[in-house]
RNA sequence: GGAGAGAUGGCUGAGAGGCCGAAAGCGCCGGAUUGCUAAUCCGGUAUGUCUCGAAAGAGGCAUCACGGGUUCGAAUCCCGUUCUCUCCGCCA
């Protein structure tokens, strides 16, 4: 959520965003609602100074004066309600607009409406040379015996999968291997709930119970399952004030996802690609309001992903993302792309992880401030989120990209620590 | 799941219908003292929102977990929710 004063005082700046961004919002009817909503705050203040100083004189007044002030008072009282109605329903129609409005831009994102308009910044890594035609990543783990798809289906439907026999310690290994990699990288780790309140959800810009909603709900209760750990993370510092030297405050979390991908049917339905439920281990931080250090931090986020990937062998793409595909929390967003062989005619690149800055979208309606040391009031933190892995297209990758000749697929050096062997053949 | 206790500022903790945005202490900030440090003393120190102001600031209103209610008036009384603690039950 942006800051109404902004919106108000920076409205063509805003206008224009939301015009990149590919979003239609009422800025008007906003600023209608604004006066409003002022309007009736000073008519409410002055009713209710008004009832104070009556009720105020009460106790002082003499018996015969008692019985005047009181039905003054109550009638003081009825207005004040009246107006307070209003003022919600007021409040609650400016919310709702407010909250359609997406965070402000990074200058140097490209503006365009669509994913093809984002600008790749490099490529990095050797695309492998097969000899053979490279089996994709469901006939590869056919062959291997690490997956079961028409088990998934049956337990829970299409969608859902079981990983088997390395496709389990290739999952395990993955998360370790990102989960050294945080540690080294000076990131507390945690693992989190699987489930958050709807509230927590709306702070972090997910839509719990829409028609389009990406997540799964629970029934007779304000829990859903959640679709990333940024939704946990954060969520953990909801409502606190934090000192400004305590920030970057670096955590990383593993947990399972769960995604409905409503209206994603048809596209790229094969395989473990798009599933409702996998396992990721998630970045976030919270860092000091100022775009300079939170831009800085987000390249270091960036850097993370990057050589996780690199760390793997996996060649991959990084992607600054176009303004109209950015989602609306995002100030500034890339997405990795890995390679993948078997996708497609001759191979693509899909998405594997991607990285937002914020900035203070997040934390504003999530109530998270800090505060300065002999400075007064608080300002509201900046947050970042970025994947470290994400398993199913982290394994996608893996598997057809270092898949052999004979069937086999190689395992990275870095994770055979934790798989236990070099190269998973054949059964 | 059952029974009970509780939730107050950055922290600890008093207040039990009006004199309470809230004592005291800690912390923090400014100053005095000080060879340095420590200690001591004095003063200041919540957040949000609206109005006025170029600004510094001044004023109104709200906020004692959250949402309702009672009352002329609620941190205080009543109801619901959430969370924490203790005991019992169940359980990986």
């Amino acid at each position: 959520m942006l800051d109404l004063q902004f919106i108000c005082d920076e409205l063509d700046q805003v206008r224009q965003n939301c015009e990149n961004r590919g979003i239609q919002v009422d800025l008007d009817a906003l600023i209608a609602l604004r006066d409003q909503r002022r309007e009736l705050i000073t008519t409410g203040d002055k009713l209710r100074s008004e009832q104070k100083e009556v009720s105020g004189r009460i106790p002082k007044a003499s018996k015969e004066e008692k019985p005047q002030l009181i039905a003054q008072g109550k009638e003081l009282r009825e207005q004040v309600g009246k107006v307070e109605e209003q003022q919600k329903e007021v409040e609650q129609k400016l919310r709702d607009i407010q909250s359609q409005i997406p965070n402000m831009t990074h200058p140097d994102s490209p503006v365009g409406r669509s994913e093809d308009d984002s600008v790749t910044v490099r490529e990095v890594g050797e695309k492998p040379n097969f000899d053979f035609k490279p089996l994709d990543h469901v006939d590869l783990a056919e062959k291997l015996d690490l997956l079961d798809l028409n088990a998934g289906g049956k337990v829970a439907g299409h969608g859902f999968y079981f990983l088997k026999n390395e496709g389990v310690l290739l999952e395990l290994a993955l998360v370790q291997y990102a989960v050294e990699k945080l540690l080294a990288e000076g990131f507390t780790i945690m693992t989190t709930p699987d489930l958050a309140r709807d509230e927590v959800l709306e702070g972090i810009g997910f839509n719990p119970r829409g028609n389009e909603a990406q997540i799964y709900s629970v029934e007779n209760s304000d829990l859903n399952l959640v679709a990333t750990a940024e939704i946990t993370l954060g969520g953990m510092l909801k409502d606190e004030v934090v000192d400004i030297e305590t920030l970057p405050i670096k955590v990383a979390g593993i947990s399972h996802c769960f995604r409905t991908e409503a209206g994603a049917h048809g596209r790229a339905t094969r395989g473990i690609y798009r599933v409702h439920q996998f396992t990721k281990v998630e970045i976030f931080g919270f860092a000091a309001p100022d775009t300079k250090l939170s831009d800085e931090f987000h390249q270091q986020i960036l850097k993370i992903e990057e050589e996780i990937f690199q760390g793997l062998g996996i060649p991959y793409r990084v992607l600054d993302i176009a303004t109209g595909d950015m989602g609306g929390p995002a100030y500034r967003k890339y997405d990795l792309e890995a390679w993948m062989p078997g996708r497609g005619e001759a191979g693509e690149y899909g998405e594997v992880t991607s990285c937002s800055n914020c900035t203070d979208y997040q934390s504003r309606r999530l109530n998270i401030r800090c505060k300065t040391p002999g400075t007064k009031g608080t300002q509201f933190v900046h947050t970042l989120n970025g994947t470290a892995v994400a398993v199913t297209r982290a394994l996608i990758a893996l598997l057809e990209n270092n898949q052999q000749a004979d069937g086999s697929v190689v395992v990275p050096e870095v994770l055979r620590k934790w798989v236990g062997k070099d190269r998973i053949e054949a059964r």
